[in-house]
DNA sequence: ACAAAAGTGTTGGAGGTACACCCATGT
DNA sequence: ACATGGGTGTACCTCCAACACTTTTGT
């Protein structure tokens, strides 16, 4: 019995919720078309290919998939239980990605890709449901001590958006004026002279990330360690993106 | 070019230092005695079996090279780089590992099996320097809001003891006061009736682990959650273990 | 008695929540 | 002018570091 080795990846965006007025978090998932679990809902992912790391492999699968070019992309965890695959071992290492909203809005969607809530999902296929939780746990608990709420913005965001973005991922309402103060304080954020235009009301300061000032979540294994030591692993932070802009002025 | 699947784990435990006179963080590794970088110090490791998950095959091949049974076993990353061996692709899954004080005094040390100090490393095989890099980082980290300092003590133990733990993992002093109240603020412990004798000066209390408290680290892949679930993945704290005890009265 | 660790009390600062309030702009 | 989100001020609470102080034992 030989055990195969698999990539796949869990894609976050956020997308307005069908019952609450906030937005809420969704992952797109592909319809099983072969033997084990066929019809059913799955991650997308695939094999690795002999001659990709594995990020790659995550962030291939995941286009090829879904059409979809992540902002950001972690691995979450290697899954190896015997009997997570009907008749054949498998050993999957599951990234998780963040894609923006308008990236989200021109995936395509079809017969056999679809988005779901994250948090009221059918049963998946495997052992995807347990993989889904514990991602979407890893989520909110990163989004409560780095920066990862900014993969969900575009380049240039009022504190507004990005308060958005917190609180569809926590999935409650924060208040406006600490939310401010916290971010202030993080330094992870630089004023920009622009303000958002267009809006009713009093037009609102536009931010941008600052990249001055390193998350230091991973590690050993974050960006900034790698650049400067040898060998170094896979995990990075895909290519960065087309910016689509939201400000005049 | 067929790429192989092996596990690997970075074993801490703690030892009174050569140079301070605290204890720190030292780890076993083992000599390579085949073709890639024969001769240099690695991580304890090998192939997948097929019928074995990934914590029985951390755990297995842990014991057979070093002979210890950890008290503590969590995954810590999937390394899977193009160039990680020379000639061949591995995917290496690597574990770490904590294991107390007595059982790691009775770790089979020989010529090709040595405990090092694990902030000055020779070169190791491999990609292994960065690997106990990182695992240092987590242990680190985690051992600030998880609990797994317990890992290293006795079944009992002395605030002071436990203390001496969080010092020798953080490498610094701690102030006793803030400490215990931190810890029983915590509830992670919970106080025995008895004392330890044999020391000189006021003889301290001893200390129990609380099971009732859960740590909550891990999210949905930890041990409560999974008993009430479904199939469920590997990733266990290994079997308990004989205890000896250092207290009377 | 006394030395030293065990254990308690007290203070001050940092950070986070709740909430009152002012500011600026499109309508 | 006014409604409303943008943005500021402030009081309070909790948690944590520092450190003075009391207690308890073996010698």
């Amino acid at each position: 019995m030989t055990t195969s080795l698999a990539v796949s990846t869990v894609i976050f965006a956020l997308r307005p919720s069908e019952t609450s007025d906030l937005k809420t978090v969704w992952i797109p998932l592909v319809r099983r078309i072969r033997d084990p679990y066929v019809g059913k809902w799955a991650l997308p992912g695939g094999p690795l290919l002999s001659e990709e790391d594995l990020a790659s492999a995550a962030a291939r699968n995941l286009g090829e998939t879904t059409g979809l070019d992540p902002q950001y992309l972690e691995q979450l965890y290697a899954f190896g239980g015997l009997n997570r695959s009907p008749g054949e071992r498998v050993v999957s290492i599951v990234y998780w990605a963040l894609v923006r909203s308008e990236e989200a809005a021109r995936a395509s969607e079809g017969e056999n890709v679809r988005w779901f809530a994250a948090d009221s999902l059918p049963p998946l296929a495997f052992d995807h449901n347990l993989i889904v939780e514990y991602a979407l746990w890893r989520l909110r608990n990163k989004m409560e001590y780095s920066r990862i709420a900014h993969a969900f913005v575009g380049e240039t965001f009022t504190l507004a958006q990005l308060r958005e973005v917190h609180e569809a991922v926590l999935g409650r309402a924060l208040d406006p004026a600490n939310f401010r103060r916290t971010i202030e304080a993080s330094q992870s954020v630089v004023a920009t002279e622009q303000r958002l235009s267009g809006t009713k009301y009093r037009p609102p300061r536009l931010y941008r990330y600052n990249d001055a000032i390193d998350l230091a979540d991973q590690g050993p294994l974050g960006p900034a360690y790698r650049s400067s030591r040898a060998p170094s692993p896979q995990q990075i932070t895909p290519n960065p993106h087309p910016q689509e802009r939201s400000t005049r002025q």
